[in-house]
DNA sequence: AACCAGGACACAA
DNA sequence: TTGTGTCATGGT
C-alpha cells in the first residue's frame, strides 16, 4: 500500500508486455495529431497515461509492443483506446474520392481516431482554445502533476499520474488553475468540472443520445462551444461524423475546396455536413493532419 | 518582433 | 443571424 502522497511513488513489481498485431497503424501520427495531449517520445517508444495505468507503446504499422506496469500488459480498455478493431480500409475507402482527400491520405496513411476517456477529452479541449499544441500538453502536464493521482511506473521510472478527476478540479480555485497556464480557460474548466461533480450532467450516457442531443448538453457547459463539442463527440464519444472545425479545418475547407470564393463559416458547415460522408471525423483529422504536417506547418 | 494558436462569450448592429 | 472585442500566454 501507499502511505502517502508524493514521497512513496507507487512503483510495479515488474513490467509486463505484449504485442499486438495491426494493420496501418501510424502510432506517432496517432499520438501527435492534436486529439490527444498526454503521450511523449522516449526512446522510441510512446509513453503516457490511460485511466490509472502507465503504458508505453512503440512499433506501429504491423505491430504494436505495449509495456504496462501491471500484470497485464493488454486489457480491454486498451484495445477500446486504441480502436483496434476499426477496419481502417473501409474507413478511408468511405471518403469522398476528391484530390484534397486523396493528398490527405497519401500523406496521412495509417492515421486513426482513439477513444479516450469523455471527461479527460472534455477537460482538454476546454483548456485548448487559442493555443497551440505543445502548450495544451504542458497545461495538461502541469495539472496532472499537481492535481492527478500517482499511478504505477516501472522501477527508475520518473513519477507519473492520471488525469484529475472533475471532483477535484472542481476543489481548485481558479489562480490554482491559473497556475498551470490555463490562463482564462481557468474558469470554465472549474465551472465545467462543477457541474460535473455535482452531478447536473453525465459525461457516460452521450454515447447513446442522439448526435444533435448529445452536442446540445455539451455545448451548455461553460466554455464549450461547437468545435470543442465537436471533438469530444468525436474522440470521446464515438461520434464518427462530428467534424470539428478549428483553424487549420477551416482553412483547409477554403484552400482545397473553395478556392477564391468567399464562404461564411455557417456555408462551411453545411458542406462539411454534406460531403464527408459517414466518416467526416475521420477525414476532418486527415485533413487537420495534412495540413499540419505538409510545409512545415505555418503559412 | 509581430503574428498566431484545435475558441467561447457577451454584445453590438 | 453575422460581425467585433476581449480574454492569457508563449511558440515560431
Amino acid at each position: 500500500m501507499f502511505t502517502g502522497r508524493s514521497n512513496s511513488l507507487p512503483v510495479a513489481a515488474s513490467v509486463s508486455r505484449a504485442i499486438l498485431p495491426v494493420r496501418d497503424y501510424d502510432l506517432e501520427a496517432t499520438l501527435t495529431s492534436g486529439q490527444v495531449f498526454r503521450w511523449r517520445l522516449r526512446e522510441r517508444g510512446w509513453e503516457g497515461v490511460i485511466g490509472t495505468r502507465w503504458v508505453r507503446l512503440a512499433g506501429g504499422r504491423d505491430a504494436i509492443v505495449v509495456e504496462a506496469a501491471s500484470p497485464t500488459a493488454v486489457w480491454d480498455g486498451l484495445r477500446e483506446y486504441l480502436q483496434l478493431d476499426v477496419d481502417l480500409g473501409a474507413v478511408l475507402a468511405a471518403f469522398p474520392p476528391d484530390a484534397p482527400m486523396r493528398a490527405a491520405i497519401a500523406a496521412c496513411r495509417g492515421l486513426r481516431l482513439l477513444r479516450q476517456d469523455p471527461w479527460e477529452c472534455l477537460a482538454s479541449f476546454v483548456l485548448s482554445s487559442t493555443k497551440q499544441i505543445v502548450q495544451i500538453q504542458q497545461i495538461i502536464a502541469l495539472m496532472c502533476e499537481r492535481y492527478g493521482q500517482p499511478v504505477a511506473v516501472p522501477p527508475g521510472h520518473a513519477p507519473e499520474f492520471g488525469f484529475p478527476t472533475p471532483e477535484r478540479i472542481a476543489a481548485c480555485t481558479e489562480a490554482e488553475l491559473r497556475g498551470c497556464k490555463a490562463g482564462f480557460r481557468a474558469g470554465y474548466l472549474r465551472a465545467t468540472a462543477q457541474r460535473l461533480a455535482s452531478g447536473e450532467v453525465h459525461l457516460a450516457g452521450l454515447a447513446r443520445l442522439p448526435l444533435a442531443e448529445a452536442r446540445g448538453c455539451l455545448m451548455g457547459l461553460p466554455g464549450v462551444g461547437r468545435k470543442v463539442a465537436d471533438c469530444v463527440l468525436l474522440f470521446a464519444c464515438g461520434f464518427q461524423q462530428a467534424f470539428p472545425i478549428d483553424v487549420w479545418v477551416d482553412r483547409a475547407l477554403r484552400q482545397l475546396y473553395f478556392p477564391r470564393r468567399r464562404m461564411s463559416p455557417a456555408r462551411l458547415r453545411e458542406f462539411s455536413e454534406r460531403h464527408f460522408g459517414p466518416y467526416a471525423g475521420y477525414a476532418q483529422q486527415y485533413l487537420f493532419h495534412y495540413m499540419r504536417t505538409m510545409r512545415g506547418g505555418r503559412e
